[in-house]
RNA sequence: GCUGCCGUAGCUCAGGGGUAGAGCACUCCCUUGGUAAGGGAGAGGUCGAGAGUUCGAAUCUCUCCGGCAGCACCA
């Protein structure tokens, strides 16, 4: 009597069933042994529950645990669900919130009033496997909107109230039971809780977090944490983590003496001789590059007096990031009030304002490394990646609308050769578009837009555009490279911007002799010195290549009779051009060979009575196991050529 | 800025109401050794800063400064 419905699965065969048959139903009707790997399913596509009842013909897909991607988010999700109800159980007076899930794990925001500390998490893990063993049956329904939240404000659970409310209308209203254990979600979830690996998800950390991300609302605690399928995979990931961990450019950046912080600078780099040197080669670099490429290169004042930034917007809209600078009462011969500047727009658009433009200067390229100052949260500060103190790799363009989208391509050419060079060959770009509040008019945003679109698609097609996420003043460009380990840094920016130069009064006079405004391009590369070398660090975990590493040889003796022919090695060393040292203490040669290597010096040329006799030297290499006798001027020669900044070669 | 944690020798860290310890690094002595730690001796600290409690504080409390994780911020 009941009608029957067609399921269509994967592999093309069609099955009938009776009307209101569950996925999980389908799938025992497959085989057993389906029915129990079974963790969710794709009806008509849709990542749903297997309780579900079908009631019309589909295409129904039976996730396993073969789906990677989904089986993985499928454990995470119900991870969550099962943490928070390992925590409600523990302390019951505890709210929940939300629990979604993460690039490798989960977490989930509470509320209670005191603090969870990972000594808690033993007891959480401890609970949750507790009930991962019970295999709790997971069941879902829809309700209305009335029901649940009468529901919600019953169970004493506002967070809950104030989802349920946000929830569209027109969008289902779901809720989930874990056992006797309930909570509002999307879904879709396992069949049953021991469908978790019990052996293969950590507590990671606890922190704070505002609830629905704004700071105006209460604090939270967010408890962090990662699950795989396998315990081996989750013990890959914790490995991961701590070679992560050693790359720290905070980490290297002490061991290799290249730089450090502290208290009475916060957030401002001392540059050690090593850094230091880092920091010339990519300078150095950076501007033989930008000459070649048409800029021409200006510095301009750090110190500004506040009516620029008047005129330029930044004294109302960025004041409070801005260091305000205070002179001695009893010393200054005027009141004037000056800042250090943020940014170096402003002070560009004055030197172009000398002289009289004409529209055969444009485009005009200036370049600066500017030192800028921005008084950054003290929260957000973070090694060299996040300071206050910093050099951008920065240069304006100005030029007319018409020309936009040649200096776009050249930029974006300029920029992968420089990423390629510098250890980056791949790097993502996104698209940012006019924003709801912004200046210019439709026709000069159209024309922006398309230029900087058509730009892109000379270079690649594989790009993100992020629909009005473009600053006010015009659409832009973000450029994120990724490093050895797979993470993501945002570097390169490229914005086009109708607004400054107008407020500044930056003209030019155009062919038929009339005043026009300007285009301003503001484009970096590296983005600034600091977080470009952070990130060099952290990708070459220390092993620089020969032309960026601060110390490209060391010359060490195996014997003190030697020490005369090391000097000369280095003379010949320094020669060419290389930065290089003698090491004659008396040590043995082991331990210098030690040391050297953990300083990760690329190359170490020991020398002994042999060398001395043969005119040779005995080259080690960083990471290589033995070592090579070459005639001295070949090594040098070799060595000479690698040093070589890779535009020079 | 917010929540939590942390601040002890140059570095990594232990300790903890009766004014301090280890390893490495450092200095000196012996060792001239052929490719990732040779041996011995020595020196080194107002325990982040200030205030409070106490007979006594590096230890307990408070405030501040700085750091770490995350959140917020990053025209």
């Amino acid at each position: 009597m009941s009608a029957q419905i067609k399921v269509t699965l994967p592999d093309g065969a069609v099955r009938e069933f009776a009307t209101g048959t569950t996925g999980a139903q389908v799938a025992a009707d497959i085989s057993k042994s389906l029915a129990k790997q079974a963790l969710a399913c794709r009806i008509d596509g849709v990542f749903s529950d297997l309780s579900i009842p079908l009631e019309q013909d589909v295409a129904l897909a039976i996730i396993t645990g073969k789906n990677d991607a989904e089986a993985l988010e499928l454990i995470r999700h119900d991870c969550a669900h099962i943490m928070a109800r390992a925590v409600q159980e523990i302390w019951p007076d505890v709210k929940v919130t939300i629990g979604p899930v993460v690039n490798t794990g989960w977490y989930y925001d509470f509320d209670r009033d005191e603090p969870f500390s990972e000594e808690d998490f033993e007891r959480i893990e401890k609970k949750m496997r507790e009930i991962i063993a019970a295999c709790d049956p997971v069941r879902t329904e829809t309700w209305e909107r009335d029901r649940a939240i009468s529901f919600y404000e019953e169970n004493n659970e506002p967070y809950k109230v104030e989802l349920v409310n946000a929830i569209p209308e027109g969008e289902a209203i779901r809720m989930y039971w874990h056992g006797h254990w309930q909570d509002l979600c999307r879904g879709p979830h396992l069949q049953h809780t021991g469908q978790v690996p019990g052996d293969a998800f950590k507590l990671m950390s606890v922190a704070g977090a505002y609830w629905r991300g704004d700071s105006d609302n209460k604090m939270l605690q967010r408890i962090y944490g990662v699950a795989f399928k396998t315990r081996k995979e989750l013990e890959a990931h914790l490995h991961m983590l701590e070679e992560a961990a050693k790359r720290d450019h905070r980490r290297i950046g002490k061991e290799m003496e290249l730089f450090h912080l502290q208290e009475e600078a916060p957030g401002m780099v001392f540059w050690h001789p090593n850094g230091w040197s880092i920091y010339r080669a990519l300078e150095d670099y950076m501007r033989r590059r930008l000459t070649r490429a048409g800029y021409k290169e200006i510095k301009t004042p750090q110190v500004v007096d506040r009516k620029l930034w008047e005129a330029s917007g930044h004294w109302d809209k960025y004041r409070e990031n801005m260091f305000i600078t205070e002179i001695d009462e009893d010393h200054a011969n005027e009141k004037r009030v000056n800042a250090l500047k943020p940014m170096n727009c402003p002070c560009h658009v004055q030197v172009f304002n000398q002289g009289l433009k004409s529209y055969r200067d444009l485009p005009l390229r200036m370049a600066e490394f500017g030192s800028c100052h921005r008084y950054e949260s003290s929260g957000s500060m973070h090694g060299l990646m996040r300071v206050r103190g910093f050099t951008q790799d920065d240069a304006h363009i100005f030029c007319s609308l018409d020309q936009i989208e040649a200096e776009t391509a050249g930029f974006i050419e300029l920029l992968s050769s420089i990423y390629r060079d510098t250890g980056f060959p791949t790097f993502d770009i996104k698209f940012s578009t006019r924003p709801e509040v912004r200046v210019g008019s439709d026709e000069v945003w159209d024309k922006a837009e398309s230029a900087l679109e058509a730009a892109i698609r000379k270079v690649t097609n594989d790009y993100e555009v992020d629909p009005g996420e473009g600053a006010f003043y015009g659409p832009k460009l973000d450029f994120k490279l990724t490093d050895a380990i797979g993470r993501e840094w945002q570097c390169g920016t490229f914005q086009v911007d109708f607004n400054t130069p107008e407020r500044l009064d930056a003209t030019y006079i155009t062919p038929d002799g009339d005043k026009q405004t300007p285009v301003m391009l503001h484009r970096a590369i590296l983005g600034s010195f600091e977080r470009f070398i952070g990130i060099l660090i952290e990708n070459y975990a220390g092993r620089f290549p020969l032309w960026l590493a601060p110390r490209q040889a060391v010359v060490t003796t195996i014997v003190s009779d030697a020490d005369d022919y090391a000097d000369m090695v280095v003379q010949k060393l320094a020669v060419v051009g290389m930065r290089a040292e003698a090491d004659k203490r008396n040590e043995k040669i082991n331990y210098k060979v030690r040391e050297h290597s953990a300083a990760y010096v690329p190359a170490i040329l020991a020398v002994g009575r042999q060398e001395v006799e043969q005119g040779t030297v005995s080259v080690r290499r960083l990471g290589e196991k033995g070592q090579k006798v070459m005639p001295l001027d070949e090594a040098i020669a070799a060595l000479a050529d690698e040093a070589l900044a890779p535009d020079l070669r």
